[in-house]
DNA sequence: GCGTGATCATAA
DNA sequence: TTATGATCACGC
């Protein structure tokens, strides 16, 4: 099956609207597509179904998967009670001074402008084929949301720019903080700081921690 | 290696 | 039980 990209952003509501309540067996059917026995070796698997069955680009490109609407597709793993089990990864940790001049031409920013989050249940009791997709929540942050944020993403990329990359922790941000993001412990990547000459470092990821995720989709409720 | 999609596995 | 640090798969 070859889906369209949504033309609006209704559209795109509409299609992930449509699929909630669906089982991923039901889902994947609608692809042709086989689901694997474990997510150990396809950690990614659920979120590139997501991607077809909405239409999403699949270009490996960091914008946003919609384009033309300016919207992030983001599939969140939950628990019994509804509850994120993961934080939920945003885009790569640019080590760019010029990159990181402003939270306003970010990577980050651009990527969370506008996100449509799509939970699925991911109690590891329930067979892979048989859990459910939840309701989807389109979400745009609120200037609370936004302002912890970019206070987050700028104590962060403050530190990058001095060189102190390798003194960030991930318990560091209230929201947002910074963990590898690699094949493996061993990849490098080049750091060209303000302290001077060039370093290898591991490559990292901007995150968003559990608790700020479950404000996000619990909204549907409020 | 970089960037996409993420979850795994173990220490705390 | 939770969160940090590590890792899996894929296209290019």
């Amino acid at each position: 099956m070859n889906v369209s990209p949504p033309v609006t952003r209704q559209e795109l509501l509409d299609r992930a609207k449509s699929i909630a309540g669906l089982t991923i067996q039901q889902l994947a059917n609608k692809s042709n597509a086989c689901i694997p026995e474990s997510t150990t070796h396809a950690k990614g698997w659920f979120g590139n179904l997501l991607e077809l069955s909405l239409g999403a680009n699949a270009a490996s490109a960091p914008e946003p998967d919609f384009v033309n609407l300016g919207i992030e597709l983001k599939s969140i793993p939950i628990d019994d009670n509804g509850k994120p089990k993961e934080s939920t990864y945003i885009c790569v940790t640019q080590l760019d001074p010029v990159a990181l001049s402003s939270w306003e031409s970010s990577l980050v920013k651009c990527k969370l402008t506008e996100v449509l989050w799509v939970p699925f249940e991911a109690n590891k009791n329930t067979p892979v084929p048989l859990r459910r997709i939840g309701s989807p929540v389109l979400w745009q942050a609120n200037q609370a949301q936004e302002k912890q944020l970019k206070d987050d993403w700028q104590e962060l990329c403050d530190m990058i720019v001095l060189g102190d990359i390798d003194k960030i922790s991930s318990s560091m941000g209230k929201y947002l903080q910074i963990r590898p993001k690699a094949a493996h412990s061993k990849c490098l990547t080049k750091d060209k700081n303000q302290s001077g000459e060039n370093t290898l470092t591991l490559p990292r990821g901007f995150y968003l921690r559990p608790a700020f995720t479950y404000s996000i989709i619990s909204q549907a409720n409020h």
